[in-house]
DNA sequence: CATGAATGAGCATTCATTCAT
DNA sequence: TATGAATGAATGCTCATTCAT
């Protein structure tokens, strides 16, 4: 089925393949030097084509931003959706904080997308944030309150533990110059991550876990 | 006595005020935009002064830049100078959280302008960074291991601890559109700072207490 | 084939058109105020086009300056190259001379571009002269000096000698418009040639004779 | 008497010095750069006082240029004013050649200066030129072709004679750069003007000498 | 007289976007 | 689709000149 779908978007493909090309491209860009400091001649080389060819896919720099930015929110949001109110409560968080570390390593130029954006006021998201965003965080707060209630975790401010696992994890995408270079450069991605890993669940899960 | 330093500095005074105005207007545009993301327009706008008038005080863009950074660096260092090897532990450690996360409320902009600086790869603080910044973090981690090793903190990787503190009180500053987003407007600035700090210390420091 | 030549360079082809079309335009506006006192704006009135279009063909108004100057120097070497050391000395010299004064009546503007380079200290080409010209000018010199150790020539300094036949033919260029003001509106171009190399075979070869 | 003028000009003649220093240094920089290539600040900066103290003497950048080249028209056409018809031809015209040779030496800069303005165009001079010089011209070329008519003299374009004898003796001071570098530099200035010498009264007054 | 401060006009250059092919 | 060419609107910065003291 999906070979059919294929088929008949003939040309369509081959602009789906473009077009993610400049999204690589523009991401690398843009989580770099951010919007107004990146320019189209830079998001077309990277894309290695011409800037009217790639006028031609997206036919302004601010739309090539928006797409990444939509597109960014869903990625964004997921780990935080999977987080179960039925699982077993610390095993749920420490499953979220390891599931943000890896997008941190895995995908950092969307995390500094992600920063460059919120600095910057939002300008581009703030409905999906004072949306879609504090809806879901709203929901999995109760969900992290329930718990709470129930003595399954210590209690404190749901919220605010929300944003210390954003904070902590997203830092080592959005500051990696910065630990990189306190960390010395003798430490590879991997150990620092899974050094990282190792702080963060110490520090979160010890934290919560009732005695 | 003041008077007659101020009448002895009688221009310098007068140039002074006119470069903080500066200052302050350019601090004001490059943490909401970055520095390529900002206009010698907005900046002349925001203090009150034509353009040419104020590349009479700062003849370059990136000067007034570079100032600000050298200036943010002193104020960023500051607080984790003071960590005090001979104190109590766990106080010091709370203080310090404090002390970042007043920073945080106080000097959002500053935040926001590191932060700006470190997203796009630190290109004019790197050497700061390399340099003076690690060996201030090697001398305080060397502290925090000490106090690990005499058993009056649990034991962890400093500099991820440090990363932590620094991410999480710094997410306040940099993050201010999410986070007032997701706590909904009812929320004054007094608690939520209150909040975050009844929050981090309890997260810091019940972790690293010894019991 | 000249056909097959043009086919293969298409595109090149109007952009060489273009790049000859800026640099005639911008030979008569340097030659006429030199680098600084000329702007983009005139040399882009002059090439008949908009003033980033020129900018696409030459990036920089220093390309341009230095595109025109790089070939002006063949130029400018070329009469002296062609000295022959086996020719008849005086012949030789009147041709010179000639082919000099061609160049001023054929090329002014050239002309007024060397002058008001070396006028200001030759920045642009102080090494060509110093290298090139120095060397053609020692290899060119001794020849002449052979000729008048073998009583060809009146013996004289030959380096001066190429001085004079410089200044005295350059000068029909480069203070045009006092000579025409000298010699009154009546003269015609054609004239005004014809008296000069008149009186510079006169001055110069009756002088050099051995008789 | 000329005490007396000093007495009653008290501040004018501080003036009359402060003016002069702003002289010296224009000259300095209108000769280097040209007129459009410098700048108050570089003429301020060589006057030693402030770019508004220098506005105080000549209102107009274009002022001070006006008025150097007002006072050299004079030193210029000094030395033909002084060819006496009533002395020996060749005499007087090796002496005029010899005057101009000292004022390419002794005043390169005004030699630039002129040859910088009649570059462009002699915006400023140009009826002076028209006048006054081709006045000047028309009498001394008569006085020559007086000479040349009683036989005392080669007959030759007197004019074009004139123009041979500016253009070679201003070389000197005008393409000074080009000068040092062809004759190297264990040449120093006193021999390279000693040796033009030579060979101008060589050149000329050989060629003109009836034998 | 002298100078620090201020500014409008101009200038080289960049950049997103359009046009023509 | 793809691209070379073209351009209006900035943008950082310079500079002659004015203002105020």
């Amino acid at each position: 089925m999906s070979q059919s779908v294929e088929k008949q978007s003939g040309k369509t493909r081959i602009q789906r393949e473009k077009r993610e090309q400049i999204l690589q491209a523009a991401l690398e860009v843009f989580a770099a030097h951010g919007f107004r400091g990146s320019t189209l001649d830079q998001i077309a080389d990277a894309a290695k084509m011409s800037k009217p060819n790639l006028l031609y896919y997206y036919s302004r720099k601010e739309d090539i931003h928006q797409t990444l930015i939509a597109r960014l929110m869903d990625t964004w949001l997921a780990p935080l959706k999977t987080l179960n109110a039925n699982g077993e409560p610390v095993e749920e968080i420490c499953a979220y904080i390891n599931r943000k570390l890896e997008m941190a390593r895995d995908f950092p130029r969307e995390s500094r997308l992600f920063a460059n954006e919120i600095l910057q006021g939002a300008p581009h998201i703030i409905e999906m944030i004072e949306g879609e965003l504090k809806t879901l965080v709203d929901e999995k707060a109760k969900v992290i309150e329930g718990w709470m209630d129930e003595g399954q975790l210590n209690s404190c401010d749901p919220r605010h533990l929300l944003f210390a696992i954003w904070a902590t994890t997203q830092h080592y995408a959005d500051f990696d110059v910065q630990v990189r270079a306190v960390l010395g450069t003798d430490k590879g991605d991997e150990s620092r991550f899974e050094d990282a890993k190792e702080f963060l669940e110490n520090l979160f899960c010890k934290g919560l876990k009732v005695r």
